[in-house]
DNA sequence: TGTACATCAGTGAACGCGCGTTCACTGATGTAC
DNA sequence: TGTACATCAGTGAACGCGCGTTCACTGATGTAC
């Protein structure tokens, strides 16, 4: 039983289905891309039958979410470790929004799915409230980098604006008409960093300091 | 033969099948959403058999190419007419960018479609390059603003930096987590206004009159 | 003006496909006694 | 320690579905003579 996650056999009770679609999810997102996930091709890529998943999970879209939220943890943490790594809480704010870029570019397909999933319910999700969540990480950084924590709606403005500037460049890195561009700035990261030190994702500072 | 595009009485030869077909597909866009729009859908839409599609499109992704690129033109049109209304340059960015917004708000099947074909073909299609492409609206309205014309690279790395923002806004504005801070900022224009202007959609001076 | 005919733009039936989901089932597991 | 049994987590066959695409066809059109 303890043995169970790491053999190859395979036994008649797979021990951790639900984790292992999950992971087949992925698998075949990174190989196929979205277009390719049903429900049956993971039970396939899993090795179970397609009736299988439905002991785990209500249905596909019950799937998909899985998956996604599997997703959201992860831009979670690779947030947050280029925010750590920053030498300052400007560059914290670049730092974060290269990671951000960055993880949609290494998995564009895991990134769409989640969005669609975000968009099919017309909310991101509640990984965004949770603290360590990517959106908390930049909330967080914004405080840092000198916006008014009490000025809530600026705040979130702040918030909504560096993530939208984050998207927008992540959904148009790949785009093959900016291929002289990013070569002039020194490859996609290059070009992350200098459009969205372009467009300025960074705290307005609080009124009191604001005459600098 | 003139008169044929305005009868409603159905001919065996159609007249204008192609453009009807695009027109359908709008149709099932607008009121059943992109996972609906299938060639099937579109031809039975139409009023007409399975087959008939393929005497005027290659196969179902020429046809949505299509649909998109009459959805890009469009923006392009919105785009053009945000910009002549602004009383002065920089207010032309903010109208432009709210504007892209709208237009995506009010076509999200549509605008979905339009980026879904883009993503796939890994470009934004030769749309952007024309004159009057929401593109180049965008690209002009920098320069009148003060981007230097003559520093090309500045000058598409605030052009990316405008659309992507504008993009991201555009994605990030169904989303529920959003209401209060629309509803405090004076509906969804408000709040694309907001985000936007926060962000920072425009250009920098060019270099000579950059001591204001 | 009339007719023969090539071409065009439809039809409708059929193809094979993969999908999500359900169902009755069965093998494996763990627990109560 | 052994056994009966409830429960769990699989199987595999089947369901109906809508899809993209192809095919031989036919009705309508327009043009050459």
């Amino acid at each position: 039983m303890a043995q169970a996650h790491d053999q190859e056999i395979r036994r008649y009770h797979h021990g951790d289905l639900s984790r292992a679609l999950v992971q087949a999810g992925r698998r075949i997102l990174e190989n196929e891309g979205p277009q390719a996930l049903s429900l049956r091709a993971v039970a396939r890529e899993a090795g179970v039958s397609p009736a299988a998943p439905y002991h785990h999970f209500k249905d596909k879209s019950d799937l998909l979410e899985a998956i996604a939220k599997e997703g959201w943890m992860e831009l979670g943490v690779a947030v947050a470790k280029a925010r750590a790594q920053a030498p300052d809480a400007r560059a914290a704010m670049t730092n974060i929004g290269v990671a951000y870029v960055c993880f949609a570019r290494d998995n564009p397909a895991l990134y769409r799915t989640m969005y669609d999933a975000a968009c099919d319910r017309a909310t991101m999700g509640d990984h965004v409230k949770e603290a360590d969540s990517g959106w908390s990480h930049v909330r967080e950084a914004l405080i840092d980098a000198g916006a008014d924590p009490n000025d809530e709606r600026e705040l979130q403005l702040a918030t909504v604006g560096a993530w939208c500037a984050a998207h927008g460049v992540a959904e148009m890195i790949g785009f093959r008409e900016f291929e002289p561009l990013k070569a002039a700035l020194g490859g996609e990261e290059g070009f992350a960093r200098a459009v969205l030190d372009h467009v300025g994702i960074y705290a307005r500072p609080a009124p009191a300091n604001r005459h600098d």
